[in-house]
RNA sequence: GCCAGCGUAGCUCAGAUGGUAGAGCAACUGAUUUGUAAUCAGUGGGUCGGGGGUUCGAUUCCCUUCGCUGGCUCCA
């Protein structure tokens, strides 16, 4: 009674019974397989276990190993987690529940005010539910049934949503009493749900729109293992321990004061690390032609007006008077960088004329969204305004999509790139946005660089490139990012002297590379877990004496070392050394040189590595040599 | 900005159903002179974020304000 075939994943077509389900499919071909699938997809549908194929369906298991399979482990694990509160919280009215990246959240609306206190027995709950091996079960119901069953149960928010659909029908899908409209797939039965864990509440408002409603959403996270989720978890305490603002503290690099809310302060040892990123980053524009300039921070109203950001940017500009006149606090550096343009006439040959400013910008950011030195609202762009003709938009920016990779090289991050395309409300001609786009375009493709499009995300200006930043546990962080713009030449009647000794228009780009210095700190803080590359680490070695007798010594050496451009402490504290290698191993200082009377007698140094431990004795000049090579390679830790 | 939580010594944190606070580390002083992640002892240090209210009395309860933390983007 085999009477329809279906495709399997390896490409072999093979009989089953019609009414077999997906599951028992799977089980008798690949019981292992059965054993991890969590849904499958037929013709590239994704659907349940329990459902059943069709005809010539191509089947493929989907598992917990996919980004599929994960997104609905964890959709299914919201369910579970709805179904807890509901129980635990009656009346308690659903909203959305979805798979985010890493794990999933349900917005909830009650009486009842969450907090973490909460989670122990709404987890308690959810245990015992998965314990029940409830299966989820699809329903395909009429609309308007499914209207008049959330009217009855008072889920306002699910009517709201039913009425937003037009199909005729709509799924939803049941596990135990609890029920939920939803799309699917699931998981076969609760029981699958090894191990998950509820993260954070939060205010969420409906459909992330401030005019409506705050709900509490709560976050939560899910795995097909206990092992999995700890390794997650262990994964949240390392961050936790990375973070810049603990570590900012703790080795005395910057501060925040109420005083300035949002305006970091720099300490001397944080100051230190900025400034050889500016050397290093001067050093290398000036290699490749740029000139440095620097625009003042408060500019006149009227140069705002001229700009746009009068009508577009204002809300989160800073403004002054000075002697009864409108200023701004500038919010970006390109208006002030192009008076310097139009202060002399060019000509083509200076082009691709390329001007570097280290921009001090001021953004007033709603308070809510500030954090440490990821968003504040004064920071330091390393940015750069490229004035060139367009047949040299393609060449330059490959120049610039290699000179970027440089620097995320430097450090140690990896990076991946996404173009993004003419917004709704751009300005412009569609040919010239199509010009400008395949210049992007064409010189990702020419490069072999693979990079995600977002449809619709450009500048109003022009399409633009972003990089994105991969640090060592795998977090994102957007950088650089390079603009096409044919806005601001016009508003501002740029122009050069073209070959034929005619003014034409020159197209210009923005660009910055590390972003925002701050930031930029704030994410090698934290990719380096604070033990910075000896190259830029505010302290470089520490001088460790065994007992006082040999402070001298040290002295000596810290001269020594001070006189060759390292930068060197020596520990005159009365500890014995025990405490003075915690001391030094606790601020993340590279190097430690130890010495006593027996390296005293032999003019020598023990060397000890942050985190690595004794590396034997040295002489101090062989020392000095290494830790130079090692400074001047930006060796990574 | 909105929602929730939090704010106690330089740092990390404890604490009292309302009777004006405590530990560890750090700092300072002294002893010790130390050999690869914390030597011992002593001392000083706080308008318990700010303001207001209730009370005989508030750091504790209430209101307000400021700040910090998580989130408000992932659309059944």
């Amino acid at each position: 009674m085999k009477d329809i075939s279906v495709v399997l994943w390896n490409g072999e077509t093979t009989k089953v019974n019609a009414q077999s389900t997906f599951n028992e499919i799977l089980k008798e071909i690949n019981p292992q397989l059965a054993q991890k699938a969590l849904a499958v997809k037929a013709n590239g549908f994704k659907k349940d276990l329990y459902d059943v194929p069709q005809e010539g369906d191509k089947i493929e298991a989907i598992t917990f190993d996919s980004e599929e399979g994960k997104e609905i482990f964890f959709h299914s694990t919201s369910h579970l987690m709805a179904q807890a509160v509901q129980e635990l919280y009656p009346g308690t009215k659903l909203a959305i529940g979805p798979a985010i990246a890493e794990g999933f959240y349900y917005d909830f609306d009650t009486e009842h005010t969450f907090t973490p206190d909460d989670f122990p027995a709404i987890e308690g709950k959810m245990k015992e539910l998965a314990k029940k091996d409830l299966p989820f079960q699809r329903k395909v119901v009429k609309k308007e049934e499914a209207v008049r069953l959330f009217e009855s149960k008072g889920e306002i928010y699910k009517v709201e949503l039913l009425n937003e659909i037009t199909d005729e029908e709509v799924s939803l899908y049941l596990q135990g009493d609890f029920i939920d409209l939803c799309r699917g797939p699931h998981l076969p039965s609760t029981k699958k749900i090894k191990a998950f864990k509820l993260l954070s509440v939060a205010g969420a408002y409906w459909r992330g729109n401030e005019k409506n409603k705050m709900l509490q959403r709560i976050y939560g996270t899910s795995f097909n293992s206990q092992e999995a989720l700890t390794q997650y978890l262990d994964m949240l305490e390392e961050a936790k321990r990375r973070d810049h603002r603990k570590i900012g503290k703790e080795l005395d690099l910057f501060s925040f004061h109420d005083e300035g809310i949002g305006f970091p302060f720099f300490h001397h040892k944080g100051m230190i690390i900025r400034n050889l990123l500016e050397n290093f980053w001067r050093e290398e524009h000036r290699k490749q032609g740029y000139q440095e300039i620097k625009t003042p921070i408060i500019l006149n109203k009227a140069l705002w007006i001229q700009s746009g950001h009068w009508d577009h940017y204002k809300e989160n500009m800073y403004f002054t008077k000075i002697d009864d006149q409108d200023f701004a606090i500038k919010p970006m550096n390109c208006p002030g960088g192009i008076l310097v343009y139009k202060n002399k006439l060019h000509s083509y040959k200076e082009f691709p004329m390329r001007v570097a400013e280290l921009g001090l910008v001021h953004r007033h950011e709603l308070s809510g969204v500030l954090n440490g030195l990821f968003r504040v609202r004064s920071f330091t762009q390393d940015d750069a305004h490229i004035y060139m003709m367009p047949n040299q938009i393609k060449q330059e920016v490959q120049n610039l999509i290699e000179f970027e990779g440089f620097f995320y090289r430097t450090f140690g991050f990896d990076f991946h790139i996404e173009l993004s395309t003419k917004p709704e409300n751009a300005m412009g001609s569609d040919e010239i946005w199509e010009k400008a786009t395949s210049s992007l375009k064409d010189a990702l493709d020419e490069k072999k660089l693979s990079y995600k499009i977002n449809e619709g995300d450009g500048a109003f200006y022009g399409p633009k490139i972003d990089f994105h930043l991969k640090d060592c546990l795998g977090r994102s962080w957007q950088c650089g990012t390079i603009q096409l713009d044919f806005l601001m030449p016009e508003l501002f009647d740029l122009y050069y002297i073209n070959q034929l000794g005619e003014k034409d228009r020159p197209v210009m780009l923005h660009r910055t590379i590390l972003g925002s210095l701050e930031r930029f700190i704030g994410i090698l803080i934290e990719q380096f877990a604070g033990l910075l590359p000896t190259w830029i680490a505010p302290v470089q070695v520490r001088l460790l004496p065994i007992a006082d007798r040999h402070i001298s010594y040290g002295k000596d050496l810290e001269k020594t070392l001070n006189d060759q451009g390292i930068r060197v402490e020596l520990d005159e504290n009365n500890d014995k050394i025990g405490a003075k290698i915690r001391n030094a191993e606790l601020q993340k200082i590279p190097y430690m040189l130890i010495f006593g009377d027996k390296e005293i007698d032999d003019n020598l140094v023990r060397v000890r590595k942050q985190g690595k431990g004794d590396l034997g004795p040295s002489t101090v000049d062989s020392f000095i040599q290494k830790i130079h090579l090692e400074i001047k390679n930006k060796t990574l830790p």
